[in-house]
DNA sequence: CGTTGGATTGACGACCCTCAATCTGGGTGG
DNA sequence: CCACCCAGATTGAGGGTCGTCAATCCAACG
């Protein structure tokens, strides 16, 4: 129970949130500003599709995952959401949840109010909020890039690849990558069958490339994943 | 040549941009704070990868497409964008724009500086802002559900449909789209090839289905692509 | 030890990508 | 005015990949 005054000055990721730009006094000021994290285990949900949406959320630390089922019930992954990530701004169109966001892992969430971001404004947060505003649509353009990928193969490369950037970023290292994610979620995110995600995991494996398990991706041949991501 | 106190007041797009909420005296407020609306020709570059990025935009009227070139060098349209909706915020996070923006038909679009944001922030546009964020975050779930669609049919019907859809939210007649693309563009953006699409059209013409100009798409049978769309 | 859910592997067929030829319409120049 | 050209669009043939259906395997758990 660390009290406001420190709280943003000791997160590990307040270097790519919205403090990114703020000095310790500035971190103190957010802290007073802005509600304590909401911790969340494994499983749990942080919103629900239909909830009534008066924030945006931030990653503070795990990860997420958000889903939407479509008109003809199928369930679609939308997205996986890593520390320093703004999500959930979809319900601003009609006010409530367009989707689900789901806890990958015991993680943390940083909660910004509407009526809370005139002052985060004020506070030194504005380009912080552009950029990853930014950052946002960068992202959901690769995915849209990956997903016109025709091969599975290079669809999962891509992905892996643009995984390591974004633990680069976070300052992690990218041999070993962080996704508590199942086998399911992942082809559904990566729009391909349970079973070409798998054969292609196989392939990739027996070949050398990576090491796949429940909760951890070790890339063993960078160059050759890129080659990969690359050929159509 | 209408001077600024009218200019927002008059636009047919008031409704669907950051204006949305204001009245008369707020529209004049905002046209006092905003540059004039860039005017552009069918082909005319607004910004081309490696710009620096200072401005996000608004379109006004027409049409226009973003794109970008990937590592190995294929080009992917990332976008189409129709009046009311906001693009060019990916260049927030390096300052540098990562796509090219060009022009589909006649269009003009509102420039807004990042030093001018605070001040629509206090002009009552604050809301709005948000608005267009979530329908901006909502519309790249759609497409990104879409592209993983495995049948060609069905990515072209659901996105034919969505189409509609945006026209209809903007007040037009949904039976009659407007879409200066190209056939190769249009391929590109749905992630399959020009050929495949062409037989696609094809197909669904004689189908009677819909009918493709260079222009624009007549809807025909609204239910039948409605099925196509949802069967995987 | 049996059950259960997730993951893997196999066989088959449909769809799409590739390569290639043909067709169409608009613009230019003789 | 017509022949030519060129880019975009259409159509065709063949092969590879993935989706579908189904059986099997595996590990966790009661």
């Amino acid at each position: 129970m660390t009290d406001s005054r420190s709280r943003c000055g000791e997160c590990p990721t307040r270097r790519f949130c919205l403090a990114r730009d703020l000095d310790a006094s500035g971190l103190d000021r957010l802290s007073a500003l802005l509600a304590p994290p909401i911790q969340l285990s494994r499983g749990d949900y942080l919103y629900r599709f239909g909830d009534r949406t008066s924030a945006l959320h931030l990653v503070r630390s795990g990860a997420f995952k958000t889903l939407t089922v479509t008109a003809d019930g199928e369930e679609h992954v939308t997205g996986f959401h890593f520390p320093g990530e703004i999500f959930g701004l979809t319900g601003f169109t009609t006010g409530v949840h367009e989707d689900t966001a789901m806890a990958l892992d015991t993680s943390s969430v940083c909660r910004v109010h509407v009526d809370e971001l005139p002052g985060l404004w004020g506070a030194g947060c504005d380009v912080a909020f552009l950029r990853l505003l930014g950052e946002k649509e960068s992202a959901a353009t690769r995915l849209r890039i990956l997903l016109s990928e025709p091969r599975a193969a290079s669809r999962l490369a891509v992905f892996l690849l643009q995984l390591a950037e974004r633990q680069r970023r976070l300052g992690r290292t990218t041999d070993v990558l962080y996704l508590p994610v199942s086998r399911t979620d992942l082809a559904n995110h990566l729009g391909m069958t349970l079973e070409a995600l798998s054969r292609v995991i196989s392939r990739l494996s027996r070949a050398g490339l990576l090491a796949m398990e429940r909760m951890e991706v070790r890339v063993l041949r960078q160059a050759e994943l890129e080659t990969l991501a690359g050929s159509r």
